[in-house]
DNA sequence: CGGCGCGTTGAAATCACTCAAGGCACGTGG
DNA sequence: CCACGTGCCTTGAGTGATTTCAACGCGCCG
């Protein structure tokens, strides 16, 4: 029986696990405090539901927190004065955000679909991490798969083609994603608008190179917010610019 | 008199400082040592020496090294099978190499101009860090920057157009250049390709806007490696998407 | 002098964009 | 139950910003 039915079963232990109702505990960055620690952190946490649409952190703001996805989806974006956005990143399932800061935010952050997310607060937490270098270890760990990932969405962003974004992006998203990994199948909770920003491309180019993947056979599409991979080996050659591109839609 | 002077002029002190003869030995990442650490990861660091030219980190290669920039520039980069190449940064004086690192180089790097730099071991450089917290602060601080920059140039690939591209480039380079600094000058040790190759764009274009730009009198090329920001206000807004691109070049 | 690397410029081609229309699923209200 | 509106996705046709292809200029150097 998990921790948390027993709490909610009304018979809160004297001294609680810090954060025991929830699900990711021990997944993602907060697998890496102990109980002591934790409870330092977890008395300035709080807990937060997000509907779909709102945005809760935006560009330029002053960054005097952190998050940590328990459920759910957001977008990260940045956006140019004529409304242009870019998605920098989907941030799912224990991910933490917060570190593309200086002390603004670097982007916006919405969910796009239904999210429960930690917060935290920063000066606490840094406060922490001068106490336990576990932490800021993990963090420097996280910052820098963050930064390989950016560097490949920038070979994507500046050199590939509509089909190879689009083929990266479903072999990525599927990587990503708790609930799709080691499957075939590709959870899409994002519009093709969001997919579009993501990708540098246009709502009408996504649509069009994912029903090109389709027609030939790579892919299948049981609803438009599902992707099956049917050919991954060629899509991982396509993601990386081996195939002749030539193909029109 | 400079430390590096005394000790060249023949009074090797017994216990020289670390470093001593480096006049980065303040500046950048090394800045957080004292003498007693530093020396620890002196005994371990080289200097090179680095062509133009020459490659010397190479994407997919284990990295078992960190380099710190001494003199001179170097681009960072990944390439697709077919040739096709996106620089992710310029790295010069102070800048520190082998964050975006999991067990393998994320990107390659080669010399634009003649680099003189400063190579760790990346196994003694981690065993310092777990008994010296104040280093993995700082390394956390330098991958922090270095995501905001990288959203910052995802923005740039994926929504701006080229004029507005090679505006941004002008002034973030002339921010980051610690030899223009604070002046209307824009040292441009690269190359048109290297340019082109960093904002996603052709030789050709990235030659036309900034002859469109010439024209217009927003900057001066006295030759085509120095470039004068001549209004930096429009510039700026160019850079941030705020002016009518209808202009042809 | 000739070759080479690099940058510039012109003309044509193209990939992705824009504009426009239509389909489908879903929810709401008559 | 059906009509209608709305949001999202798809598809077609035409446009356009950037690329491609090509030529030329210039400085450098053997």
């Amino acid at each position: 029986m998990p921790i948390s039915n027993v709490r909610r079963a009304g018979h809160p232990p004297l001294a609680p696990e810090p954060c025991g109702g929830c699900d990711v505990r021990h997944r993602g960055l907060c697998d890496c405090f102990d109980d002591v620690h934790l409870s330092l952190l977890a008395s300035a946490a709080v807990v937060k539901e997000i509907d779909k649409g709102q945005v809760f952190v935006r560009e330029g703001e002053p960054a005097d927190r952190f998050h940590k996805i328990r459920h759910g989806t957001a977008k990260l974006f940045k956006t140019l004065s004529d409304g242009r956005q870019q998605i920098i990143a989907f941030a799912t399932e224990d991910d933490f955000l917060g570190l593309a800061v200086s002390d603004v935010f670097a982007f916006s952050a919405e969910a796009i679909e239904p999210v429960s997310l930690c917060r935290f607060s920063r000066r606490q937490f840094r406060a922490l991490a001068g106490s336990y270098p576990e932490l800021e270890h993990r963090l420097l760990q996280t910052a820098c798969s963050e930064l390989v990932l950016a560097n490949e969405q920038m070979l994507l962003l500046g050199r590939k083609t509509a089909r190879e974004r689009v083929a990266s992006f479903l072999l990525e998203w599927n990587a990503h994603d708790k609930r799709s990994v080691g499957d075939r199948h590709v959870r899409l909770p994002m519009t093709r608008l969001d997919i579009a920003d993501y990708l540098g491309l246009t709502i009408e180019t996504v649509s069009r190179a994912l029903n090109a993947l389709r027609r030939e056979g790579r892919i299948d599409i049981p609803s438009p917010s599902l992707v099956v991979l049917r050919d991954r080996p060629w899509l991982e050659n396509a993601a990386s610019g081996l195939h002749d591109q030539a193909l029109a839609f």
